[in-house]
RNA sequence: GGGUCUAUAGCCAAGUGGUAAGGCAUGGGACUGCAACUCCCUGAUUCGUUGGUUCAAAUCCGACUAGGCCCU
């Protein structure tokens, strides 16, 4: 058996995955894109010690900030992982909400590693990239104004990628998927809520590296950490970049919804914050039931 | 009480006579290597209210209402 916990951000995930590992004898596997590094805690809810309750929890903090990390690697990690829990008689729990980290650890997806030298081609108009992949009969659509898209398929068609047409299909056949939601509003208001919470220890946090502005991959793209730097240059209110982070940070939640509700098949709970053990009892009533 | 300026979508806002830009938010969506990324779609039969001028008004004139500023 393998569970998956996902939905938005601030929904509770971190909490379940612990319940859910002690009912289940399970370990947990972070899937959250921006956890995977050190040193970003605060800003991106990691589970603390305490939170932990001595359950092992696996790809948290693998990472320096200045490393990259993809969903190359990923896959390969989490599958590790879940092959190293299952062997130990234990049950893998993946958590995050990072869709797509997800779907290539538990879906047929195939990376290639990469043959040469990825090229930025920024000598290259949107239009000439498009001109470029249609050469090689492209047989899905594709969005032709997301440059960041087309460089990279076309750097991928170039090394030999083969874009399919065909449904992503499961890799593992004991998945069951847990997604934890709520209503728009009331998770907009824990957003917010959780975001003054942990300002304090946030600005303690991101102020080292933007005072030296550092500007790797993963400070530029975690929300709680990019929006700080012009503050801490100067160039902008605290008062600016708090409402900066807490916007972020519900676009993201949609944009979350969008992947889970339409990439996976998602068992939902209505996570009900003022008796969370009723939550717990429903979730895994679901999963005793399920198999 | 007098003077003056303003009044366009949830917010910011362009438009000063020819039939309502844009941004943000919201909602929906895409996504095989930055994925907490990137990208796409999404709204006003109507411009505070009301008379009038005009073939035609958000745009001009009057009144009223509300708000800002100044004076008393």
């Amino acid at each position: 058996m393998i569970i998956v916990v996902c939905g938005p951000t601030a929904v509770g995930k971190t909490k379940m995955s612990v319940e859910l590992a002690k009912i289940y004898n399970g370990e947990i596997i972070n899937a959250d894109s921006m956890q995977i590094y050190k040193g970003l805690d605060v800003g991106t809810a990691k589970a603390t010690k305490k939170e932990m309750q001595h359950i092992p929890h696996h790809l948290l903090s693998i990472k320096d900030v200045l490393d990259d990390y993809s969903v190359f690697d990923y896959q390969n990690d989490a599958r590790v992982k879940i092959a190293e829990i299952k062997s130990r008689g234990k049950v893998p729990i993946l958590v995050g909400g990072t869709g797509f980290y997800i779907k290539s650890a538990l879906y047929d997806y195939v990376f290639e590693e990469d043959e040469y030298e990825p090229n930025s081609y920024d000598d290259l108009t949107n239009e000439e990239l498009v001109l470029q992949i249609d050469a090689y009969e492209m047989p899905l659509a594709y969005d032709v104004h997301n440059r960041k898209r087309l460089v990279r398929l076309l750097n991928k068609l170039k090394s030999g990628f083969e874009p399919r047409e065909d449904e992503y299909i499961q890799v593992y056949d004991d998945v069951v998927f847990i997604g934890l939601t709520t209503d728009r509003e009331v998770l907009y208001e824990r957003i917010d809520k959780r975001f003054d919470e942990m300002l304090v220890d946030l600005i303690d946090e991101v102020k080292p590296y933007a005072l030296k502005d550092v500007r790797s991959k993963a400070l530029m793209t975690g929300i709680g950490y990019k929006e700080f730097y012009p503050f801490f240059q100067g160039d902008k209110k605290l008062s600016e970049v708090i409402l900066e982070c807490k916007k972020s940070s519900r676009n993201y939640a949609k944009r979350q919804y969008t992947w889970f509700n339409n990439q996976m098949q998602i068992n939902w709970f209505d996570v009900d914050f003022n008796d969370f053990n009723k939550t717990i009892d429903d979730v895994a009533t679901f999963i005793d039931n399920y198999f």
